[in-house]
Formats: structure tokens, sequence, C-alpha cells
DNA sequence: TCATTCTTTCAGTATTTTCTGAAAGGATAT
DNA sequence: ATATCCTTTCAGAAAATACTGAAAGAATGA
């Protein structure tokens, strides 16, 4: 094999991968688009500049513009400069484990926390000094255990999210070694 | 307090129960209003009816139809048969833990699986007997080990899920208890 | 059988999300 | 200054998704 067809081949190998980031992102809550470009610059040897997304992508100036931007937001891309050039470069970080850090944060913060928050309002609702002595109907207690249930739940969760979060850097995290010992 | 404003404190807390865990879905991939249905019928004491469930959410039969088969075939919510009552009931599992475990199960099935599957292919596409000598170009060498990043991380994630798969019924499972006692 | 009661389906509509392209905004070099 | 090159913004267009309501389908019972 010669060297436009290695080339032509690891063009084949990161269209997969794209591909099928975008397709997972999806069903994951992200836009498609926004996984894709990620996945790009995961794949990618080289940093990409904007021309390169749009054209690998085949998706418009403005779009590529604002999912970069947003991208950098979550800390998930870097932009690059290089020198002499006047355009921008970006470059994922490498490290899945930090990516995934990464997410586990903000995602806890944005939509774990206030269940858990609106959950021990609704406790607050039902319990004695709300309610007297009807708190002890057989409705409410249901309701409250209900409550609890979900409540350990999101707990727990957020805990081993917790324990993701800042442990990151350079490989498996300590939850996960703790899991892979265990089993 | 007296019994009628029990039921008004039950419904307040069921709505902001609701409203919370329907905003939380959406951002997890999942429709609004069939995680509100899903709420709706995990908080509610006693099993709803179809248009019970369209008069607390204020949606139409055919929405409210179709939701309902669909939290059926993910095994989420069960039917119900009242004895002298034409009509059928819904009512949710009620151990979260066994949602949760439900949930990981197809979503490793439908979405991480495939995933694995195709940085598998993306690997054969760039070993040496598909590429020969041309495989230690250092691209090539680079890409290989983005791959082996991604695939670890998929590999572990796969795992911790396969523990909570099937080990979930009656509360905390196995890998949570481990967890637990570690940290 | 036919009436009644409830459920499902699905074509069309509405809503939300995403994308485009052109214009405005910056930065750097001449 | 002004030309060049690149980025950002955002109003409007397009696409994807979710919802409605009415008609058809099923089950039950008289």
């Amino acid at each position: 094999m010669d060297s436009s067809d290695i080339v032509v081949q690891l063009r084949a190998v990161q269209d997969l991968f794209i591909r099928r980031w975008g397709e997972m992102g999806q069903t994951w809550g992200i836009n498609r688009t926004m996984a894709e470009i990620h996945a790009l610059l995961y794949i990618a040897v080289e940093p990409c500049c904007t021309d390169d997304v749009m054209e690998r992508l085949n998706i418009s100036r403005g779009n590529t513009s604002m999912n970069l931007r947003a991208l950098c937001d979550w800390g998930l891309i870097r932009r690059i400069h290089k020198r002499g050039e006047r355009r921008e470069f970006f470059e994922s970080l490498s490290d899945v484990w930090e990516m995934f850090s990464i997410i586990a944060a903000e995602r806890k913060r944005r939509e774990m926390d206030p269940v858990l928050e609106t959950i021990k309002q609704c406790q607050l609702m039902l319990n004695e000094s709300s309610l007297g002595k009807a708190a002890r109907q057989s409705a409410v207690q249901m309701t409250r255990q209900r409550l609890a249930g979900m409540e350990e739940f999101m707990a727990v969760t957020n805990k081993i999210f917790q324990q993701f979060i800042g442990n990151a850097r350079g490989g498996l995290t300590r939850v996960v070694k703790v899991l892979l010992k265990a089993f």
C-alpha cells in the first residue's frame, strides 16, 4: 500500500468513527453536529481549522463557529495558535477519562443537583410540621416512600459522579480501579 | 389541615416532581412527555388510566396512548386490569434501582455496543495485515492510540453497566455496595 | 347481532431544534 | 488609512420532533 492509499484509509476510518460518535451523541441529548466535530478533533492527527471542519463535515461556517465555541465552553477542545498562521486551529483533549470527568461534573451540576433539590422540597411539603397528623395518612406515607427511593438513588449516583470528577487526569479514576479490582 | 387540603398538597408535590423529572429527561435524550408520564405513574399513589394521564398532563389521547405503549415496551411501567373495569390502568415499577437497570441494559445494547464494534472495525482497518509496513507511519500510529484510548473507556464503562444489569432487584446493586464501602 | 366503551393508529399540524449565509466585527499587514 | 483574512452573530429557512384529533380497531356485554 502506498502513501496516498494510507491517506484514503485513514479518512475512511475517521469517517466511520465520526459518524458513529455523532449518532451516539444524539441519543444522549447532544446535538449531532457538535458530537461529530468533537469526534473529528479527537481522531484527527493534526489540529483543524474552521475550514477543515466545514469541508470535512459539510456544514456551514456559522454552524461550525457556534459549535466550536460551545465545545470550548465545555472545555472539551482547545484553541491553538500556530506561528505564522492567522487563522485559529482546534484540538480535542486526548484523555478520554478527563473528557468524561468534565462532562460528568457539568451534568451533575445542571441536572442531578436540581432534581435532588426538588425532592428535598417535596419532602418538606409532606412532613408533619407542614401537614400535622394528616401526614400519617397512607397516601402521604406512600408518596414519602417513593420520594425516599428516588432520593437514595440520586444521592448514590451523585456520589459516584463525584468520585469521577477531578480524579480523572492521567487515565483510570479511583472509582474505576476499585470496580475493576472488585469484579 | 383537613382531608381536602391534603389532596391539594399531594397534588402540588406531585406536580413539582413531575415537572422536574420531565425537564431532566429531556436533557438525557428522553422526550419530555414520556418522562412526565413516567414520573406521574411513579409518584401517584394509585394506578392511573389513560384519562387520568390526559387530564393531569394536558395531553391528547393519541399522545398518551403512544407514550404509555413506549414505556411498557421499555418495561418501566405495567398494565393493570382491575376487576369490573373495562379500561386499563398503568403503574410504574417502584424500585428505582430496577428501573435504572432496565434502562442501562437497553442503552448499553443500543448505543455503547455499536460504538465498541465500530472501534474494533476501525482498528482492523489500520492493522499491519491491512496496511502492510505503512501501518508504522506516525499518523496511523497516532490514530491507533486514539482508538485504543476510546476503546478502553467504552470497555470499562460497559463493564460497569453490566454490573448494574440484572443485579438490581431489591435495592442497591453489588457495584454500588462496593463503591459505598470503598469511599 | 349490535351498541357501548375503550384503545390504537396515523395523516396532518404545530413546535422545537438546528442550520445557513450574509453582514458585521476584529485583527494584522501594507 | 485601507485591504486582507478570518471569526462571530443572528434573522430567516429547513429539518427534525412531538402532538392532535378523528377514524378505525378491539373487546365486552346485552
